[in-house]
DNA sequence: CCTCTATATGTGTTGTTGCACATAGGCTGG
DNA sequence: CCAGCCTATGTGCAACAACACATATAGAGG
């Protein structure tokens, strides 16, 4: 329950390859549940199998055919069951979070580079996020759709603003104690 | 480079057993990893093959006996190795947030239930962080070791706060535009 | 005496993910 | 003409995690 959902979900919106797919799961649905090339093109093969998918190839000019994928009937229910479906919170799995955990056993000057490169990590991604919301959710007229993606941008702004924060202060009580 | 090391993490403050070691991955270090005991007791079993760890029996009066493990020095220095690695984020995967994105394909209501039953759940984690911060974490002399754990557990604090504000400002926003 | 709960430790199976590797068309620039 | 890159689609394998199931001691309470 898992990979699946998702790829149902961005084909709810629009009909794609499995490239164009694993663009999706690069950037922009990706943020919030990753899958590699790999991974996408398998499911797809098992989707079609049951009957939630179905396949055109288009060929194309200057680049490689693609075979495109669309949601039957079938998958559109699938999709819906799935929503009333209980989810549990994600479990939370950080390595660094763990280290703080050993800090008299650990490498301590290390554990501060890694900080620091955490902190530049999340800052650079919450510059793309805040980059997305101005270039594409800046419009006051957004579709339901869009709105609920851009509930969802919010979740990853405030995110990375958390880490932001975190690991300058993270860092700070560091050196202090140092 | 996963479970392998947050037992040693663990192991590197007090011995414990297995039975011990899945309590501290239910309630301390398992908030930011966690695990089921069949894994940890797996995991044992190889670390101790791997002579980062070594165990000693423990008979007890009115419970079963158990098995007690301790880092050697290996393990310790295998602990210490480790803490250089470095450490990408870890993704973001949340089925709650890959729903938002197909919101006119899904079913509403029932969207507006699991934001409602996510805001509890979160609310009740935030709770019990801040609860376990009064209690364990009040005094003004900590030692390095618990300055570590408290700044892992500001970040779950902050992490909760963040979801709770996030999943009102979500119902606010749904509410609104249905 | 029986059930329930807590302590204590596992096996077996399946599902998911990640990672490395494989292939192939066609454009662009040196 | 060749290298490098983008498009496009896969296989094979190993690691990891989830979940159900299995087993045993011993106290507490009905």
């Amino acid at each position: 329950m898992a990979l699946e959902h998702a790829i149902l979900v961005c084909l709810s919106e629009q009909d794609l390859s499995g490239y164009d797919l694993a663009k999706q799961f690069d950037t922009s649905i990706g943020f919030f549940w990753h899958a590699s090339h790999p991974q996408i093109y398998r499911e797809l093969r098992k989707l079609k199998d049951q009957g939630l998918l179905v396949s055109t190839d288009h060929s194309q000019v200057g680049k490689p055919n693609k075979t495109v994928y669309s949601l039957t009937d079938t998958g559109r229910e699938a999709l819906f069951a799935w929503s009333q479906r209980a989810v549990e919170p994600p479990a939370v799995k950080d390595e660094l979070l763990v280290r703080l955990y050993a800090l008299d056993d650990i490498d301590r000057p290390a554990l501060m580079a890694q900080l620091h490169d955490r902190l530049e990590k999340h800052q650079e991604r919450l510059r793309q996020y805040r980059r997305i919301k101005e270039t594409q959710y800046a419009s006051p007229d957004l579709s339901s759709r869009q709105q609920g993606k851009l509930i969802a941008l919010e979740m990853g702004i405030r995110y990375e603003e958390n880490w932001v924060s975190w690991c300058e202060e993270a860092l700070e009580t560091l050196t202090n104690r140092a």
